[in-house]
DNA sequence: GGTTATAATGGACTGAGTCAACTATTTATG
DNA sequence: CATAAATAGTTGACTCAGTCCATTATAACC
C-alpha cells in the first residue's frame, strides 16, 4: 500500500512526464497533423488490408470522424482506396508513396525528439532510465491490462489475415507469395471451420485484438496448429504460453493424438514456446519463394 | 546514444503511460471539470493572495480563457473575489468552503486512481516502480529543465509573498500572525531596496518562478539573508546551494563581514544548506505566536 | 501630464471530436 | 426466399475547450 508521500512522488513523476509527452506531441502538431491523424496514419502503415472499420476498432475513434479523416488523407494524396471484390461495402485503404514518406517523417520527428531528450543524460543514467522504463511498462501492463481470450467472430478474419501478414512481413521481410498464401489458408480454414474439430481463439488486450491461435483438423488423430501470433508488446509476458495451453487442451479434449505446426527458422521467440510445450522439430526445408533464405520447419508433438 | 530498439522501448513506455494518464484524466473529467479547470483550482488552493494574472503566468493559460473560467467558478460558488486595496485593477481570488471541498474531492479522485493502479502490484514491485519513477523524474528534470536565476522584477513581489506564506503555512502550519509579518517584511524590503546594498534573486524553472533568495542590508558590515525558499519539486537538486552561493558572493562583493538569518526549527532541509555554507546557530527562542511549538533560530556566518 | 504598461473582460472565431440520421450492402432468420 | 437485422461507410448539425483581438480601467513611468 502506497503512502501519501509516495503518491505525491508519483504525481510529481506524472507531471514531469506529461510535460515531456506534451513536448513530443507539440513537435508532431507543428507538422500540421493532429495526434489522432498521426496515430491513424501509423496504424494504416502497420496494417495490411486496412479498412476504416479496423482503424475504428483498433484506435477507438468515432466512425464519422474517421470517415472524414480518411477523406482528407485521400484528398491530400496520402492514401488510396480500393473497393473489395468480395464485399462491396468495404474499401481497402493503402498508403501511397507520399503517405509512407509522411508517416516516416512523423515517426522520425518523434524518435529524434525522444533521442534529444534522453541523450542529454550521461551513458549510465541513460541505461538506468531505459531499464527502469521497460520494467515499469511491464509491471504496469501486467497489472492493469484487461486480457481476455475469446472464440473468434467473423469480423476477426480480417484481423488475423492482416496482422499475420504484417507481423511476419515486417519482422521477417517475406514476399508477396507468402501474402497470397496467408489469404488462402485463412479463408480455407474459416470455410471448413467446425466448432467440433477446429478452434480459433483471439487474445484481446483492453478490448483490442492482440494475438491469436488456431487448431485445424487434418485427420481424425492429427491436428495442425496455425495462426499463432502475438503483437510485439504482448510478448515475453506469458500470453504465448497461455494461448498454447489453451490450444493443446482443445486438442486433448477432441481426442487428437498428434499436433504439428509449420514455422520459419527466423521466428526465434516462438520456438521457445514450442519447445517448452514439448514440440520437436522433425524436418526443415527451403522456402526461398517467400523471401531470401527463408527456411520452413515442421514441428510435432504427440499428446 | 540510444539505439533504435531502445527508442522503441521508450515509445512503448510512452504509449502505456500515456494511456494510464488518460485513465486518470478521464476520472477527473467525469466530475464535470476540465483538466485545465482542475489545474486552476489546484493552483488557487496552493496560492495565497492569488490573482488571475498569477494563474495565467504559472499555468500558461490565455487571459480571456482564465477570465471566463474564474467567472464560472464564482458563479458556481467555488471562489470569492475581493478588490485589492492598493491596486484596484487587481482582484484577489480565494477558494470558498465549497471550492476547497471540490478541489479536495478532485485530488482524492486522482490519488485514489493512482493508488488503485499501483496497488495492483505486489510490495516489491511497488517499491521498485516508485523508486524508478523518482529516479527518472529527477534525471529528466535535471537534464531538461531550463533553469535561470534572475534579478527580481516588481511583478515578483506578489509571488515572493504568496509562495513564502504558502510554503511555510502548508508545510509548517503557521498562523495568521506569521502571514501579516511576511506582508510587512516583504513590502518593507522592497521599499528600502537599493541595488547597491540589497539583492533579491528569483530562480526560474522553464520560465516559471520556482524559488527565491534575498540579501538585505542591516548596517555597513551586517546583512540579513531573507526569503530563501524553493518549490518542493526543486529541492534536493542543488538549486538551494546555487542560490546560497550567489547570495554569499553578493555579500562578499559588497563588503559585508557578517550575514545572519532567521529560520524556524522545523525547516530541516534548509538547515543542511545553511550548515554546509558555514552558518552556525547562535540562539533560538520561542515563537509560539506563529504556531504551536514554533521555535525561531538565528544563524550567523562571518565572511 | 501624457505615454506606456498591466489587470481584467468581452466578442468572435477555430477546429478537434461527438451524436444521430441515412445509404448501401451483406448476413441471419423464420 | 423474402424480410429483418447487422455492418461499412457517409453526411449534417452540433459542442465546447481553447485562441485571437479589441476594449476598458487603473497604475507606473519619465
Amino acid at each position: 500500500m502506497f503512502s501519501a508521500d509516495q503518491i505525491a512522488d508519483i504525481q510529481g513523476f506524472n507531471k514531469v512526464y506529461q510535460n515531456l509527452l506534451k513536448q513530443i506531441d507539440s513537435a508532431i502538431l507543428e507538422t500540421g497533423y493532429t495526434l489522432t491523424e498521426k496515430d491513424v496514419l501509423l496504424e494504416i502503415s502497420k496494417t495490411e488490408r486496412c479498412t476504416a472499420n479496423i482503424l475504428i476498432q483498433q484506435l477507438n475513434i468515432d466512425r464519422s470522424y474517421m470517415s472524414r479523416m480518411i477523406a482528407k488523407f485521400e484528398k491530400h494524396g496520402l492514401i488510396e482506396k480500393t473497393l473489395s471484390q468480395t464485399d462491396s461495402r468495404i474499401r481497402y485503404i493503402r498508403l501511397t508513396e507520399l503517405g509512407r514518406k509522411e508517416i516516416n517523417r512523423l515517426s522520425d520527428i518523434q524518435s529524434n525528439h525522444i533521442g534529444a531528450i534522453f541523450n542529454k543524460l550521461n551513458d549510465t543514467d541513460q541505461n538506468n532510465v531505459w531499464q527502469s522504463m521497460v520494467m515499469i511498462r511491464n509491471k504496469l501492463s501486467d497489472a492493469n491490462d484487461i486480457i481476455t481470450i475469446r472464440p473468434f467472430m467473423p469480423s476477426d478474419i480480417e484481423y488475423v489475415i492482416s496482422r499475420h501478414k504484417t507481423l511476419y512481413y515486417a519482422e521477417r521481410h517475406l514476399s508477396g507469395t507468402f501474402s497470397a498464401y496467408v489469404d488462402e489458408i485463412v479463408y480455407n480454414f474459416v470455410e471448413k471451420y467446425s466448432s467440433q474439430t477446429d478452434c480459433l481463439r483471439i487474445l484481446e488486450c483492453n478490448g483490442v485484438p492482440a494475438g491469436s491461435i488456431a487448431i485445424a483438423k487434418v485427420d481424425e488423430t492429427t491436428a495442425q496448429l496455425r495462426f499463432f501470433m502475438l503483437e510485439p508488446e504482448m510478448r515475453q509476458r506469458g500470453y504465448g504460453n497461455r494461448l498454447m495451453d489453451m490450444a493443446l487442451d482443445f486438442c486433448r479434449d477432441k481426442g487428437y493424438k498428434k499436433v504439428f505446426l509449420l514455422t520459419i527458422t527466423a521466428q526465434v521467440i516462438a520456438r521457445h514456446v514450442y519447445e517448452t510445450h514439448g514440440f520437436r522439430k522433425v524436418v526443415s526445408y527451403d522456402k526461398s519463394e517467400w523471401g531470401d533464405g527463408v527456411i520452413e520447419e515442421r514441428w510435432e508433438l504427440n499428446i
